[in-house]
RNA sequence: GGGGGCGUAGCUCAGUUGGUUAGAGCGCCGGCCUGUCACGCCGGAGGUCGCGGGUUCGAGUCCCGUCGCUCCCGCCA
């Protein structure tokens, strides 16, 4: 449009003012756009220009003029051009922002959560919820175009079997009904899409809030948007195909450098072998090595305890590293804040003339020649490695060495610049043995299908030996990240009542909380299975940011800084009174 | 509930072994400047070193307490 008049609106991002000329760079939601105010061709609009600061709101018009090549900025996509404008007009003021909103450095987010607005306007929160747009409005396209319908679920509704701490909303006493009674908020639609699913509507999709009172972290936060989808008549395969086809598009479309679909597929047992992990980052080794076999009989006790007891001993060869011994106490108390009693560390030493490789290790005059042979062997070390080994029930080795794993990952910047490992994690544990509570306790949700070892669905009898079921779930895994999970569910109300026997909700707690399902599945529950997904998450990692705060528009405060965005605040006495309760 | 880190100018941070009047960059205010684009040059303002107590001749610095923020464990997929 080089030669035409127009008008454009917007803030001013800068100002340069050489006396003379004035360039201001003006920003709206599609970029930037320099402007030149001329003191001879347009003197009013000039002094105006002259008492502009940042973020004043600014309409003007003018030529759009091709600059000369000498002036031609390469680094702008409007670089070629500039509006000479002929009329100014200041739209509002602003007062000196508190931060600065034309740079994206780091800001403290309390600061960023009180003046949101301002934050909004930077770089990166446009980008992403630009981006954020982008994923959802792909994730409508691709699901209508296979048959989706998109339904909505109430909010104000009963307590869902997810197993977080419900956020509860206390009920205006209505109705003649005693006051103390309460909403819970969803913490997936979970019930609601099954509902769907019985009620024939076969394929459902939902991007929606969900609510769990837990503690917020880095990458996950209270309340978070799922993209949640259902599917009758629907085995693994085709939860796979569907989800594939969806994320697929998402991440070829927002040029996410991530191999294309079909995705592999990991057994859980393999993951925690290899990995540590139920959501294993696979760009890197440093993988488990379970050294049980080389260690039987060991005369070292804390090795010949673990094993006697059941438990494991596994090691991971963290590779030739000089490590101070700051360093491996630094290791060691992550290894006891994931539970460890200890970890053991050893450097690997060759034989002399060619003998057996002996260890640097406090541990060493504990073990004889041969299991320190044997287990070199098994870890395939060589002279230099970094042995770190781990002696305790499977369950804490595999969280230990999963997250020693990481940690060298970060220290030694393993992960290949660029690299992103898609797979699904598959065939679950159905039932753990809880830890605290001697009880069996559903991995997944209690209304995941179990299966037999043997990969069928399993039948009554088979709840017989929990311990042996695996469940008919999936997640799927992004460079150690969950993106999203599901199952498919179990449809037959006696299934459905062993596996509450089990878990030890009897049937008249069963009724109360699940009556309204357990009662359609006696009407002709069509099978059924879906996948959930953490959006949040998802754009966090598309945008390539490390907190899934700044994906999002208004995020939770963590903190009370912002009464709008995060805090809780007291409601009035006039407001309890209704509600029935008193203030605390 | 527990552990680590942090708190110094509007923003981001430095501040050595406890030592004179607490610094830098950016921003802000004023002046100069007709091709800049992180404009440049000159000048200036701006501080309860989170708060309280203690040790000391002397505390931003050391100790105790407290408040706030943040990451993690627990918890939660």
């Amino acid at each position: 449009r080089a030669g035409t008049e127009a008008r454009v609106s917007g803030w001013v991002h800068r100002r340069r003012d050489h006396g003379g000329l004035i360039f201001i760079d003006l920003r709206e939601r599609s970029g930037i756009l320099q402007l030149v105010l001329d003191p001879v061709k347009a003197p009013e609009a000039h002094a105006a220009a002259h008492g502009l600061r940042s973020e004043d709101v600014i309409t003007v018009n003018g030529e759009i003029a091709r600059r000369a090549p000498e002036n031609v900025n390469p680094n702008l996509p409007t670089g070629e051009i500039e509006l000479v404008v002929s009329g100014l007009e200041v739209l509002a003021d602003a007062d000196t922002p508190p931060f600065p909103v034309d740079e994206a450095g780091p800001v403290d987010e309390n600061l960023r959560l009180r003046h949101r607005s301002l934050d909004l306007r930077r770089a990166p929160l446009q980008d992403a919820i630009a981006l954020r747009h982008r994923v959802t409005q792909t994730i409508r396209e691709i699901l209508d175009a296979r048959d989706f319908l998109e339904i909505e679920t109430p909010f104000l509704t009963r307590s869902t079997p997810e197993g977080a701490r419900d956020f509860l909303v206390p009920a205006r006493v209505v109705g003649g009904r005693e006051p103390g009674l309460f909403y819970a908020l969803p913490q997936s639609p979970q019930l609601f899409k099954q509902l769907l699913m019985i009620g024939g509507f076969e394929r459902y999709f939902q991007i929606v809030r969900c609510f769990r009172d837990e503690d917020s972290r880095a990458d996950r936060m209270t309340e978070f948007t799922q993209l949640d989808i259902e599917m009758a008549f629907a085995e693994e395969e085709d939860v796979y195909e569907v989800t594939e086809a969806v994320l697929g598009t998402v991440f070829e479309r927002a040029g996410f450098g991530v191999a294309g679909p079909p995705w592999p597929r990991m057994t859980h047992a393999e993951a925690m072998a290899r990995f540590g992990s139920d959501r294993p980052d696979t760009r890197f080794g440093l993988e488990l090595t379970d050294l049980g076999e080389a260690l039987t009989g060991s005369g070292f006790k804390v090795f010949a305890d673990a094993l006697a007891g059941g438990g494991v001993v596994r090691a991971i060869n963290a590779g030739r590293r000089e490590m101070p011994r700051s360093e491996l106490d630094a290791l060691t108390e992550l290894a006891k804040r994931h539970g460890a009693k200890g970890l053991v560390w050893a450097f690997v030493q060759a034989g002399e003339n060619g003998a057996q490789p002996t260890w640097r290790s406090p541990i060493a005059k504990f073990l004889t020649v041969e299991e320190i042979a044997a287990v070199s062997k098994r870890v395939d070390a060589t002279p230099g490695d970094l042995l770190l080994i781990v002696a305790d029930q499977a369950r804490v080795a595999a969280a230990v060495l999963g997250a020693l794993r990481l940690e060298l990952a970060r220290r030694f910047d393993l992960v290949p610049a660029g690299r992103h490992d898609l797979l699904w994690i598959v065939q679950f544990p159905m039932f753990a043995y809880g830890a605290d509570e001697q009880r069996w306790d559903a991995e997944h949700h209690p209304f995941t299908a179990p299966a037999t070892p043997a990969g069928e669905p399993a039948a009554v009898g088979d709840l017989d030996d929990p311990g042996a079921l695996l469940s008919r779930s999936y997640d799927l895994v992004l460079d150690g990240t969950e993106l999203g999970g599901g199952s498919i569910r179990n449809h037959r109300g006696d299934v459905q009542e062993r596996i509450f026997e089990l878990i030890g909700i009897d049937a008249q707690e069963a009724q109360a909380r699940f009556g309204f399902l357990l009662d359609a599945l006696r009407f002709g529950a069509p099978p059924h299975g879906g996948i959930a997904f953490g959006m949040d998450r998802l754009v966090t990692l598309l945008a390539g940011r490390e907190n899934i705060r700044e994906s999002i528009a208004f995020p939770k405060a963590t903190s009370g800084a912002d009464p709008l965005t995060g805090a809780p605040a007291p409601v009035d006495a006039k407001q309890l009174r209704e509600l029935g309760l008193r203030s605390a």
